[in-house]
Parts: C-alpha cells; structure tokens; sequence
DNA sequence: TCTGGGGTCCTAGGACCC
DNA sequence: TCTGGGGTCCTAGGACCC
C-alpha cells in the first residue's frame, strides 16, 4: 500500500501560519505578477471564489468579503514544504519518501501490517500537524492514482474522514470510484475528461470497467493504459527514486506590464538566464541547448482571454556550459533575432535543455584549459548571492533599473528565510 | 515496370500535473 | 486596465541507415 500526503490550501495555510488572526477567515494567494488566484482557504471556497480564475475578476467578492489577500512567498513556502518532507522522512525513512510537488509526497507503507494502516495515517497526518503546523490530508490505497482518489475524497469529506481515508477492502475501493467523477481522476484533464463523457463514462468506476485496448486506443496509449490499471488496483506507476536532475530548466515571467523597448527584453531576458544557470548549477549541470521566447500583446476583440502566440527561437551551444556569462551571450542574440520594433509584448522567458552532468562535459579540443577558472567564478557568486540575495553581484545586462519587473503587491515577510524579516514574537 | 523490412534519432506538439 | 510558472511523458512523422 501507499500513501499521498497532501497539505491543505498550502500556500494559503504558510500564510496563516504567521497569521494567526487569519485562521477561519477566508484567504487568497496570487501567482507572480498577482495575476490569479492559486491558492484558497476552505472559507474563501465557499464564498465561492474560483480556482485559478484572473484575480480581477474575483476582486469585487474579494474585498466585499475581507478575504486577506497575499502575493505569493516562495522563499516562505519553499522552507516550510522541506518541513514537511523532513518530517515525513523522519518518520518513515528517506527511501520511502517521493516528493511530488511542493505540497505533496507519496509515502510507501508495504512494512506496515494491514490492520495498522488506518491508525499509521492518522499518525503521519498528526506527526507533521504538531511539527509544522501544517494541516495535510493522507489517502492510502494499493496505487497512485488510487491514492489520489482517496485523498480527494478525504479533503471532501472532512467531517466524514477527518481528512483521512484508508481504501483497503474491494468495497471501499468499488465505492471510492463511484463517488468520483472521471475529471477528477488524476491523469484525466480537461480534454480526456469531455472525450469519457462523450462515450457515456461519467465516474472513476465507469472507466475501470474497460479493458487495456479500449484504453490504448482512446486515452494516450501507454499512458492511458497505465492510469486503467492503477484505477482497477493494479500496480503500474512506481516509486520513484529520489528525484534526478531536471532535463529541462526554464525561468519565464510576464512582465509588470508589456514592454516594447528591445533593451528592456533584453534585461529581462540576461536575468531569466542567470536565474536558470543557477538553478543549472545547483543541480551541478550544463546545458547545451539555450532557447529564447517572447509572446506578444494581442488586442483581444473579442474579450475572450487567449494564450498569445509564442515566438521563440533556439542555439546549439558549442559545449555544454552552466557558465553564466556563456550562457547570456546567446541569450541576447535571440532576442534580437525575435523582437520586432513596434510590437508590444508582455512575457518572455529562457529555456535550457540537452542538460548533461556537468562532471562528464564533452571536451573540446579548442577550449583552454583554464576554463575551470569560469566554474569557480560562478561559484563563489553562486555563494555570494545566496548569502546576500537580491542578487547583490549580477551581470551588467541584467540591467539595474528593472521596468519591466513582476508585481508583487501584497507579499508578507519571509519570516523563516530571511534575518530581516525574521517573525517577532513581542 | 518494378521499389521491402526493420531500425534509430530527432523534433514538434499534445496532454497532463501542481 | 488586469489571466502564473515550471515541469513531465508520450506520439507521430520525417530523415536517415543498412
């Protein structure tokens, strides 16, 4: 059996953490930029503002309620996730922990006897509760995605299940997957979802009484195979090891507002780079492919939001580098390929791939030797900046002057990552 | 006039996740 | 006026090989 541990309203819970006058009161937390809405507390639910929907939209019922209303907080939300996982870990052994997002983690039971689960959840659940103050919700179940279920049903039914539920019997799994509908299946999004209704499947439970060719044929091939299996109780999806390095690294952003000054794309464009080296770095990486895009502004006539087109544009590094300054030289050049005067455009963004361990890079007969100099270069900045931050040393492309830099209204301190903003208790 | 069978590698794009 | 950011996996189809 396994378990998916799940914190509740995340980022919104981080939020009220330090809040304290904030518990049973409705809260929000925007994306980057405050564009939308991301994160709900179960009382910002029910005054019914909606998940992932632009923030101007729900902004009259936001402030007719008093909903309180945050920027998102990374660094915050980042430290207390590695809470959680610590706890977990602490519990049950690193091996047994897969992380799975920021506010997820599978947990792998198979050495905890049948008749334990049920009381074994509950103490996970109130293990990481007591020490980080974190409400989480825990289904267990013979698979992933039966796990996922189970966790779904937990979080709706609180009352019920007091955010824990254990699908360990034929009968319960039968029952799980008739309360569920086939959009809410882990795996299923949007597009399959309208496809299974078309063929009158409406619940988890319709689906699992179809066989594998049905499956292959209709939901993605192997994938859709996979999920089929994992709903009738049969093992499909592993647990992964612990996670390897990304084989892609990207750092995009909207900017603040649209922008039309080629420079300011330009700036934009050198600090996405740094970003994304560093991140290259900090999994002891080099990438070499670097690609480049930008989406324009569109007039929307119609009011309807669309997902502009996106220009992009890419180079095939001579040699696999995670050195900053190699990296934005390329980087600069394609946006001058992509921009063009007079358009107005509101994101760009960097997108490093053909990512190979920075230890085994291919050498280069043209290259000197003393290029290791660059890697301790980028090393001690690497060092500097994080322990000063606001990116103290940065590249002069960068820019200082930042126009085209993200909105973050409404952001609190991070209380737990940084000294200056340390939470008082007075 | 006739033009196989079996591979690999790469890219673009779709679908999904949180 | 204002709609996030960062990922993964899979498939189809083209180019190329023997």
């Amino acid at each position: 059996m396994k378990a998916i541990i799940d914190c509740n309203s995340f980022y919104c819970s981080c939020e009220r953490l330090f809040r304290p006058d904030l518990r049973n009161k409705p809260v929000v937390v925007l994306s980057n930029n405050d564009g939308c809405i991301i994160s709900r507390s179960d009382e910002a639910k029910q005054l019914g503002v909606g998940m992932a929907g632009p923030y101007f939209k729900a902004k009259p019922l936001i402030e007719q309620h008093k909903v309180a209303t945050f920027s998102s907080n990374y660094n915050l939300y980042g430290d207390l996730s590695w809470r959680v996982m610590e706890t977990l870990r602490t519990i049950v052994s690193a091996e047994r922990v897969e992380v799975y997002s920021v506010d997820e983690a599978f947990v792998d039971l198979t050495h905890i006897p049948p008749h334990e689960l049920q009381s074994f959840a509950i103490y996970l659940k109130e293990t990481v509760e007591q020490w980080t103050g974190i409400k989480v919700s825990v289904g267990v179940a013979p698979t992933k995605v039966l796990s996922k279920l189970a966790n779904r049903l937990a979080k709706k039914h609180k009352a019920a299940t007091d955010c824990v539920l254990v699908l360990d019997t034929p009968r319960k799994r039968e029952q799980a997957l008739q309360r569920t509908p086939v959009e809410d299946i882990w795996g299923v999004g949007y597009r399959y979802a309208e496809k299974l209704r078309r063929f009158n499947i409406n619940s988890a439970y319709d689906l699992a009484k179809h066989n594998a060719e049905w499956a292959h044929s209709h939901l993605g091939g192997v994938t859709g195979v996979r999920l089929l299996r994992e709903l009738q109780g049969i093992e499909s999806m592993q647990m992964l090891e612990e996670l390897d390095s990304k084989k892609m690294i990207a750092t995009t952003r909207m900017f603040g507002s649209p922008v039309s000054e080629v420079n300011d794309i330009r700036e934009a464009v050198a600090t996405y780079t740094s970003r994304a080296a560093e991140k290259l770095r900090r999994q002891q990486s080099a990438a070499n492919i670097i690609s480049v895009f930008v989406v324009p502004k569109e007039e929307s006539h119609t009011g309807r939001f669309r997902h502009g087109p996106t220009i992009s544009s890419y180079t095939s590094l001579p040699q696999a580098t995670s050195a900053t300054h190699e990296l934005i030289k390329p980087a600069v050049a394609l946006v001058d390929r992509l921009y063009e005067q007079g358009r107005l455009y509101k994101k760009a963004g960097v997108m490093l791939s053909g990512i190979v361990p920075d230890d085994s890079i291919q050498g280069n007969l043209f290259a000197p030797p003393e290029k290791n100099k660059h890697r301790l270069l980028m090393h001690m900045l690497d060092n500097v900046n994080f322990a000063m931050r606001n990116d103290i040393i940065k590249f002069a492309s960068s820019g200082t002057t930042r126009d085209w830099k993200m909105r973050q209204e409404l952001r609190s301190p991070r209380f737990t990552t940084r000294w200056e903003e340390l939470f008082k208790v007075s």
